[in-house]
DNA sequence: TTGTAAGCGTTATCAC
DNA sequence: GTGATAACGCTTACAA
C-alpha cells in the first residue's frame, strides 16, 4: 500500500508537502504541486481513509437506514450511492426489521454509535422519522430524508403535480368521466386531482373500496363493482401500481376492455407495471434525481454550508410514462 | 468520545489491560476482567473502527457489489446485512450501472481499492463473476457471491428440486398434463421440472414461445395460443413469477379461467405474485436464508477458517408458496 | 499477570 | 513555501 511516505520520497518532497497538496489545504508552489500530483498518479495512490479519519475525528461514511427492500427505494438508494462515489464517502447500509421488533430507536442507536459523516434515512414504518431526525440533529449529524411527509429536510416527490398532469392528460385524450381510485387519508395524490378537476370544470368521482379481507381481493372486488355502475367512469387514476393492477384484474373480471372500455394510470412505475396486461401507463417517481439531490444535500449540509433560504427540502417532479392503459 | 484511556483510568488499570481484555487477547485476572468489562459498559464504550484498523491494517467493513436494485437481491442484502450487524463489521455498497458503461471491472477496481475485510457480489450484467471473483482471490479478498450459476464460492439455490416439488405438487393435485414454460438456456429449473415427469411416468410438454417483440407482448401471445390448443395442458410451471403473470394474462384474454382450466406455478416469489388475478402460486427464493449463509461464510472466511471438505459453496432449498392459482 | 512504549498513515502545529 | 514532528486511539512486542 503506497502512502503519504512513499510519494514523499517520489517528488522528493517532505511528507507534509504532499498532504498540503493532495487536501488543497494551504499553499505550494505550482511545479511542486504537479511534481506532487504526478507522483502519486504514478504511485496509484489512495488516501488511507482510517488513518484520516483518525486524525480528523471525522467519519467518510454515510449511512443509509432503510426499513424495506421495494425496488422504489432501493433505485434510490443506488443513485445516491452512486453520487457519492465521486466524493470521499462510502456508503454504509442499515436494514431495520419490516416487521415489529426491531424498531426504529434500535436502528438509530446503532448508526448514531458508528458516528457516520451523515444519514440518509426512509420514513420508519413507525412513522417516527421526525423522532429520528431530532435525534440525528441532537447527535450533530447531518441528515436527509428520502420522500417524507413530515415536517423535516428532506427529497421530495412533486406528487399532487403528477396526478394534476395525469388527469389533465386523461382529459387531452377525450375522457369525460374522469375518477379517482385511492385511499383519502393520503391526500397527496388525491389533491392533484382534485386540482385538475376544478381546472377542467368537472365534478370529481372518488371511488369507494371496500376494506374487508386483503388489498388485492378488495381491489378486484372494487374493480368488478366499478364496471357494473350505470355511471361507470371511462378513465381512473389510481393511487399506486398496486392497486391500479388490482383494480385492472376485477375489471377484466366484469368482461370491460382496458383501454377502449376505461383508461387507467397507476402511480410509481414499479417494475412489475410493465408486466401488466395491458402494459400500465402510470406516473413514475424519478428515483434516480431524488437519489442525486439527497446525496447532494447531505454533501452540503456535511460540509457545513449554511442553510439556504428556501431550507434544505427540495421537491422534484414525476414524469408520465405512458403505456397501453390509456 | 470514551477510548481505552478513559476506561484505563475509571478502573484504575493501564489501558494494554483493558486492551486485552476488550478484544479477548492475553491472559487478565478475573477480578481484572470484571473490572474493565463494568467500566466499559458504564462509559458506554465503543471501539474506534478507524484506530483499530489503522493499527491491525484490517479493515472492519464488507462491501455487497450490485448491478440491479431488484426485490430480490436487496432482500438476500438486507438479511446478510443483519447477520452482520451482529459482528464487527459494516456492510458498504456500491452499485453497478445496470445499462452498459460501467462494467463490473471498474467497479471491481473500485472496491478493492478501498480493501474491504470482504466482498459479497452478486453475478454482473457482463457475466463476468468468475472474472470478479479472480481478481478478489489475487487481491486476497474473501468473497461470497450470491446465488452464481458458475464456479466460484457462492451460496446458491436449488431451483431444481425447487421446480420438482412444485410439479409434483400440481400431479399430487390431480392435474395430468403438466408442461414447462421457459427458455431452454437456462436448464436450472428444466431439469427440475424433467425429473418430476419422469418420476411421475409422463411425457415433459415443453412450451415454446415466441421471441418476436417485448417479453410481456410474447408471453401474452404464447398464453392464447396454448389456450387454444386442442392438447392444452392442465398445468403450467414457468421459468418465473413475470414469465407466469405475462402467460396468465395471455390465458385469462383467451377466455380461461385459472385454476380451473389451467394451474399455473411461478418461480421466485415477488411481490407482484402476490397481486396477480388471482394471487400466483410460486417457488419462492430463500433470501433471508441466502443473505444468512452468504454473512456467515464470508465471517468464516475474513477469520481464515480452512475450507471446509466439501468446499464453501452451500445449495438452499426453496419453499412452495400456495396461492390461488393451482 | 500487568505496564511501558512503539507505531499504523494521516493531518496540523510550529518553526524555519 | 516547506520541513520536522506531535497527535489521533488502538494493538502488540517486550519488559517488568
Amino acid at each position: 500500500m503506497t502512502g503519504l511516505k512513499d510519494i514523499a520520497a517520489e517528488a522528493g518532497v517532505s511528507v507534509r508537502t504532499v498532504s498540503r497538496v493532495l487536501t488543497g489545504s494551504g499553499y505550494a508552489k505550482q511545479a511542486t504541486r504537479e511534481k506532487v500530483q504526478a507522483a502519486a498518479r504514478r504511485l496509484g495512490y489512495r488516501a488511507n481513509r482510517h488513518a484520516r479519519s483518525l486524525r480528523t475525528a471525522r467519519s467518510y461514511e454515510v449511512a443509509v437506514a432503510a426499513w424495506s427492500t421495494d425496488e422504489l427505494y432501493m433505485a434510490k438508494v443506488a443513485a445516491f450511492e452512486r453520487t457519492l462515489r465521486g466524493s470521499d464517502y462510502a456508503v454504509t447500509m442499515l436494514f431495520g426489521q419490516s416487521a415489529g421488533s426491531g424498531s426504529a430507536g434500535e436502528l438509530m442507536d446503532e448508526l448514531i454509535t458508528r458516528r457516520p459523516a451523515g444519514v440518509a434515512l426512509f420514513t420508519p414504518p413507525d412513522r417516527s422519522t421526525v423522532d429520528c431526525a431530532r435525534r440525528l440533529a441532537q447527535a450533530g449529524t447531518p441528515y436527509v430524508v428520502f420522500d417524507s411527509s413530515d415536517d423535516v429536510d428532506a427529497i421530495r416527490i412533486d406528487r399532487q403535480q403528477g396526478v394534476y398532469e395525469a388527469v389533465l392528460y386523461l382529459a387531452a385524450t377525450g375522457r369525460q368521466r374522469i375518477a379517482y381510485l385511492g385511499t383519502r387519508k393520503d391526500t397527496s395524490r388525491l389533491q392533484g386531482y382534485q386540482r385538475a378537476m376544478d381546472q377542467l370544470g368537472r365534478e370529481p368521482i372518488l371511488l369507494d373500496y371496500a376494506h374487508n379481507h386483503d388489498g388485492i381481493r378488495d381491489l378486484r372486488l372494487t374493480g368488478r363493482r366499478v364496471a357494473e355502475r350505470f355511471d361507470r367512469p371511462d378513465a381512473v387514476q389510481a393511487y399506486s401500481d398496486e392497486v391500479a393492477m388490482g383494480f385492472l384484474a376485477g375489471l377484466h373480471e366484469a368482461g370491460l376492455t382496458v383501454p377502449d372500455d376505461l383508461a387507467l394510470v397507476g402511480f410509481d412505475d414499479r417494475l412489475a407495471a410493465s408486466w401488466a396486461a395491458p402494459p400500465l401507463t402510470t406516473v413514475a417517481q424519478p428515483n434516480e434525481q431524488v437519489g442525486q439531490a439527497a446525496a447532494d444535500m447531505l454533501l452540503r449540509k456535511i460540509a457545513n454550508e449554511r442553510r439556504p433560504p428556501d431550507g434544505w427540502s427540495r421537491v422534484l417532479p414525476t414524469r408520465l410514462v405512458v403505456r397501453e392503459t390509456t
